[in-house]
DNA sequence: CCACAGATTCTCT
DNA sequence: GAGAATCTGTGGC
């Protein structure tokens, strides 16, 4: 295990390849609480906590771009070993990232679909800004997979990059206590058969940061409840 | 608040 | 040529 100075709370760290090598639903849930790091290439350090993820379980999962064994140049990255990112292009403008587990050969993986940002969020708000929302409020910035990859600078360049080796992008341990989680079924797969409705999305449970489509569909009032707070965190 | 349509282009059949 | 692991703006109540 490596540890690695953060910028805000002493040592943190930074797991191995072990944390990613089980299954789909497993790593789902271990990665909330977690933080996404992004290095971005002039060295600004952009982050943010996972409050909501999904398990897409291998080559039985027909919600799955894996299913039934299905290798293709997009997905070959869900064939690459645990800790692989899998970074996809869809709907003609949207990046979705994937942590990629299992074993080797094993197309496995994880959605990320929201944060709550922690670090850089004036740098994702100019890359969130549209014309007529130059200026996106920070619940908005990473919810959804769609708009956390935007906002992270996530694309096609970070697809099967080893996240437990890059420089540009990795995942730090949580440092919260128990985090009260929900699941829900996957967003946005209507054409899963019997999939459809397997409760493979877990989120933090009133989080302000999950995403909105979702929340409406998991049957959540617009709850705003209190961010994530470090446990025992020294206030900077 | 909710529902719906449109955007936009890649990927595989 | 169809469909996509999405998001946003618009229009209705």
């Amino acid at each position: 295990m490596r540890t690695r100075e953060a910028s805000d709370s002493g040592l943190v760290t930074r797991p191995n390849r072990r944390f990613f090598a089980t299954d789909a639903a497993t790593l789902a849930k271990r990665l909330i609480g977690c933080r996404l790091v992004r290095v971005l290439s002039d060295g600004e350090r952009l982050s943010g906590v996972i409050v909501e993820t999904e398990a897409y379980l291998g080559v039985q999962d027909r919600a799955s771009h894996a299913f039934g064994g299905r290798r293709t140049a997009r997905n070959e990255a869900m064939y690459s070993p645990p800790g692989t990112s899998y970074v996809y292009f869809t709907y003609g403008m949207h990046f979705c990232m994937n942590v990629v587990c299992g074993a080797v050969d094993e197309p496995a993986a994880v959605l990320l679909r929201a944060l709550e940002p922690s670090e850089g969020l004036a740098r994702m708000r100019l890359f969130r800004a549209t014309p007529s929302r130059p200026a996106p409020a920070d619940t908005d910035l990473c919810s959804g997979p769609g708009n956390l990859c935007r906002a992270l600078a996530i694309d096609r360049a970070l697809n099967g990059v080893d996240l437990v080796e890059s420089d540009q992008i990795w995942v730090e341990r949580g440092g919260f206590g128990r985090l009260r989680l929900e699941t829900s079924p996957r967003i946005g797969i209507p054409n899963a058969g019997e999939w459809v409705d397997k409760p493979l999305r877990w989120f933090v449970a009133g989080h302000p940061h999950v995403s909105a489509g979702a929340a409406a569909r998991s049957g959540e009032q617009g709850v705003r409840k209190k961010p994530l707070q470090r446990r025992g965190g020294k206030s900077r």
